[in-house]
RNA sequence: GGGCCGGUAGCUCAGCCUGGAAGAGCGCUCGGCUUGCACCCGAGAGGCCCCGGGUUCAAAUCCCGGCCGGUCCA
């Protein structure tokens, strides 16, 4: 699918600095050099790592590098922008920022949104994780976190800022002004890029083996396969910050470059000790042709590091194997760290499990590494590290450690529940098979590895599939849709249709608040549905339920039963009282439901409040994971690791309520989308992202800052009181909170208060001494219960002197509780071993019986109860030494005789 | 959000496939032995078999629905 063009590649850039452009041999893509030497376009698996023999300027460390670039950029007339967290929260089909162009989409690329800057430059914080089975075996190739340096220019139809002449002659001055690398070594090689819809074609700058950068060239939309030109022409590049670290640092690997002296920190405390030069440089000049997946590569690649070095093969892959492990742990702490950093919090679902699946595969590897660490140790380190880097680090570390803490308990909860089971299994059969290892894996989280250890400790070889893992994806179905997108409003297509014909309502409810009666224009109306110019009636949204109330017209009125919203249409549900309806161009007279609406204004800026609390309470990670305001109760679910205790709870309910007191007055501002992020942060898109380029915050000063579409209330006083009335998980890392605010407070006051009275009359106590009296009864109940107990043994000592004399009973059971009667009939029967036991009691108009012998009765219960079933028209069954029947009641006479006659024989 | 696994004594679990009298180990109580460490012996207490419905003479066990937990995947 690639547009082969050349011309898209031929720059005068080019020609003014005399590159030629080339096949390469072996790869065959065309690349331009300066350098008559070569025939590859510079990058692996073409050629090796060998940039350890460019020249280039002193070593940088990750900051330098970033400054360095950023500075350049900021030069050039680019306005440095700060990076964005590495969750993106504001893009509904991506947990992750991925890549510094993440930051604009889908706002900004969609042309919705101006650029916060044109041109700009950035270093984000990225995360990947395809590739995070690799990290570490490639020794710097492969990172789960890493920052991409930026320069983006937006080239609208009216406004042009640079193309790819600009772009690659900064690229050239960057790497040979800033980084000091000799013209001759940059490789641009061609190439073309595809992406979330869009496309176009791209340069790779390839130095010594390591691609330094990528300049890509958004001019396409790809729509069934084709190309459509966009008008919003994006130069997307993207540089790799550590690759600048390691490229001037020239370490054998890129985590000595990354981390230096954090690295020799980590060795100590896993017990990895470094290895020898020689091994270090043979493994970075074979790591370039190295293929993580293909097992023959990797082996291939130990045999070339071995024949390099001259260290034995076996030796070679057993230290590169450890090395390995070491590199994905410190890769690995570095990226929890930044992501819990920036408020994730491991769970089950969406990016908390993303971060759980980097902690578990942390620990994986230090167990297999044989030593026993604390992990939030070991992330502990990275905030130090990086603190001056990333501030929000150090800003929750208390936070990062505990939740890695937590994780770290459960994982070891998890496994050690796992080591049963495979003991379990290998009780049952002798070995494991393929399928045990996947159902171990993906039912109870237990990987192969760890099946391993156990297994062969009880002498029981396991063999691991190389493919194991697209195994178990294979079982899972292909996924559906990342996220859920936007909230359709519940109303039929053709309404909303309808309904875009009509101008945007204008919203009353937002120019007063507390407006309760209005008068507006008809404007259409299509059966129920009633679209007016101007409305006081707030449809639902942002978790706030609509309005109700009435509509008045000349001779007419109706009942507004619901209210929902379509780009900014509002649409009325109406039920009409009287034979016809509005008509447009009428004039009608709106009223809203005060006492609703009210009510949901009160839960509505409560929600703020309990919001803000919580977060002082429990941490900066404290994000709305959902919110629903009824007039009701309102209820917030948070995200959060561990369960609230009680303390807790109370905390954020007296921290809420000293707010309130504090009649803090609100604040109501429509800001540009870049002004009011660069002013409150993205914290404000709790509720979800609008994609519009402004946006409504709501403000209690001080406190918290929201984008909402919701009403409110003047000053936080006006809430009167607030009362969490629950506080339950909902699901891994996510507690809801559900609270009343206002006069809904006194209501849940006297719902309790009735409670109370009401169980004060059942018991028959002063609601005073409830408590005392409720433990008289209970006491009394304990000491009825011992009395009929010792009634019943009683009952069954005489049962057992009938039986020792009889050897058989048959009598009217003493309890109609099956399993009290089940006990007696053991314990008479175990006590008589050769007797029998039959009792019967009455069940909807018929007989119940149920038989039991001892086991030296020489009788078969089951046979008997069949045959006596058969003849006296009821049905039983059972075993040898206890059964049970049912017949007619009228039959109970002819039935005793019947068991008589034939157990006496 | 979906797949899979689980919920039985205070704890860890067996029993469920194939319906027929609720079990083990640890812990607890009492007694014996013993100046000891996770000592040993004997006796005993402790159960809404997660909840609700269905099938059945009979359900911990089979079927349906729900709740809760675990886990993998997106």
């Amino acid at each position: 699918m690639v547009l082969a063009d050349e011309k898209e590649y031929m720059l005068d850039f080019f020609k003014e600095k005399g590159f030629t452009r080339k096949k390469g041999k072996r790869c065959g893509e065309y690349f331009w050099t300066l350098n008559p030497d070569f025939e590859e376009p510079q990058d692996t698996p073409c050629v090796d790592y060998w940039f350890d023999k460019i020249p280039s300027r002193d070593p940088l460390t990750v900051g330098e590098a970033r400054e360095e670039f950023l500075s350049f950029f900021e030069e050039h007339g680019h306005a440095r922008i700060k990076p964005r967290p590495v969750v993106a929260r504001w893009r509904e089909d991506l947990y992750l920022t991925i890549a510094s162009i993440v930051v604009f989409q889908p706002h900004v690329t969609s042309g919705v949104v101006p650029p916060p800057a044109n041109p700009l430059t950035i270093s984000q914080p990225s995360i990947r994780l395809e590739d995070i089975d690799n990290v570490g075996l490639t020794i710097g190739r492969h990172l789960t976190s890493f920052e991409m340096a930026a320069h983006h220019a937006f080239n609208y139809p009216d406004k042009k800022v640079y193309w790819k002449e600009e772009t690659v002659r900064y690229a050239y001055e960057f790497f040979t002004e800033r980084l000091g690398i000799p013209g001759e070594y940059i490789v641009f090689k061609e190439s073309w890029w595809e992406g979330g819809g869009n496309a176009g074609s791209s340069f790779e700058v390839t130095v010594g083996g390591l691609e330094l950068a990528t300049l890509v060239f958004m001019k396409y939309r790809v729509v069934d396969g084709r190309y459509e030109e966009i008008p919003l022409k994006i130069v997307d590049t993207g540089y790799g910050v550590e690759r600048m670290a390691w490229f001037t640092q020239k370490t054998p690997t890129a985590f000595h470059a990354i981390y230096g002296r954090l690295l020799d920190k980590y060795r100590e405390a896993l017990g990895v000790e470094e290895p020898s030069k020689d091994l270090l440089w043979a493994a970075f000049r074979a790591a370039g042709n190295l293929e993580p997946e293909d097992p023959a590569s990797v082996e291939a690649y130990y045999k070339r590091v071995s024949s390099l070095s001259g260290i034995p093969i076996d030796e070679a892959r057993s230290v590169l194997e450890r090395e390995a492990r070491l590199y994905s742990i410190i890769d690995h702490a570095k990226t929890i760290a930044l992501m819990l950093g920036d408020g994730v919090v491991p769970s089950n679902t969406g990016e908390g499990y993303l971060a759980r699946l980097v902690i578990r595969r942390a620990l994986r590897q230090a167990r297999l590494l044989g030593v026993e660490i604390s992990l939030a140790e070991l992330v502990d380190w990275q905030v130090d590290y990086w603190r001056r880097d990333y501030p929000q680090l150090e800003e929750n570390r208390d936070y990062i450690i505990d939740a890695v803490q937590w994780e770290e308990k459960r994982y070891r909860e998890t496994l050690a529940r796992g080591e049963a089971l495979v003991r379990k299994l290998l009780r049952k059969k002798k070995k494991l098979a393929l399928d045990d290892l996947v159902k171990l894996y993906d039912s109870h989280g237990i990987p192969p590895e760890i099946v391993a250890s156990v297994a062969e400790k009880m002498g029981v070889p396991v063999e691991i599939p190389h493919n194991f893992y697209s195994i178990v994806a294979s079982r899972h179905k292909a996924p559906q849709r990342v996220r859920r997108v936007g909230e359709s409003a519940n109303i039929p297509e053709e309404i909303a249709e309808w309904a875009l014909q009509y101008p945007p309502t204008r919203k009353l409810y937002y120019e007063n608040q507390y407006m309760r009666e209005f008068t507006a224009k008809v404007l259409g109306v299509k059966g129920e549905y009633l679209i007016l110019d101007r409305t006081a009636f707030y449809p639902t949204g942002g978790g706030q339920l609509h309005d109700t109330g009435t509509i008045e017209w000349e001779g007419g009125k109706a009942r507004v039963v619901r209210v929902e919203k379509v780009n900014d249409r509002v649409i009325h549900i109406v039920k009409t009282e009287g034979p016809s309806g509005p008509t447009p161009g009428s004039t009608i007279k709106g009223s809203i439901d005060w006492a609703r609406r009210y009510r949901l204004m009160r839960h509505h800026t409560s929600t703020h409040i309990i919001l803000g609390a919580a977060r002082r309470v429990l941490g900066n990670h404290v994000w709305q994971a959902g919110a629903e305001k009824t007039p009701e109760k309102a209820r917030l679910d948070i995200t959060h690791h561990k369960p609230l205790t009680r303390e807790e709870i109370r905390r954020i309910e007296e921290l809420a309520n000293s707010i309130v007191d504090d009649r803090r007055k609100l604040r109501f501002m429509e800001l540009p989308r870049n002004e009011a992020e660069e002013k409150y942060g993205f914290r404000i898109y709790q509720g979800g992202v609008p994609m519009t380029p402004t946006i409504r915050l709501v403000e209690i000063p001080g406190w918290d800052v929201e984008a909402c579409g919701g009403t409110h209330l003047e000053h936080t006083g006006e809430v009167g009181a607030i009362k969490i009335i629950g506080a339950y998980r909902i699901q891994d890392g996510v507690v809801r909170l559900e609270y009343v605010a206002g006069t809904r407070v006194y209501e849940e006051a006297a719902r309790l208060e009735d409670k109370i009275l009401n169980l004060s009359e059942t018991l028959n106590a002063n609601p005073n001494n409830l408590e005392a009296r409720a433990k008289t009864l209970v006491d009394e109940l304990r000491e009825l219960q011992a009395k009929y107990k010792r009634l019943l043994e009683e009952k069954v000592a005489s049962l057992e002197r009938e039986l020792e004399n009889a050897r058989i009973v048959i009598a009217e059971a003493p309890d109609t509780d099956k399993r009290v009667l089940q006990e007696i009939m053991k314990k008479l029967t175990s006590r008589v071993a050769d007797g029998i036991v039959v009792f019967y009691y009455s069940v909807n108009g018929q007989v119940q019986v149920e038989l039991a012998a001892g086991p030296k009765a020489s009788v078969n219960l089951g046979k008997l109860v069949r045959e006596l079933a058969g003849k006296l028209g009821g049905r039983g069954g059972g075993g040898k030494t206890r059964a049970s029947l049912r017949v007619p009641r009228e039959k109970l006479g002819e039935l005793i005789t019947m068991i008589k006659n034939s157990l006496s024989r």
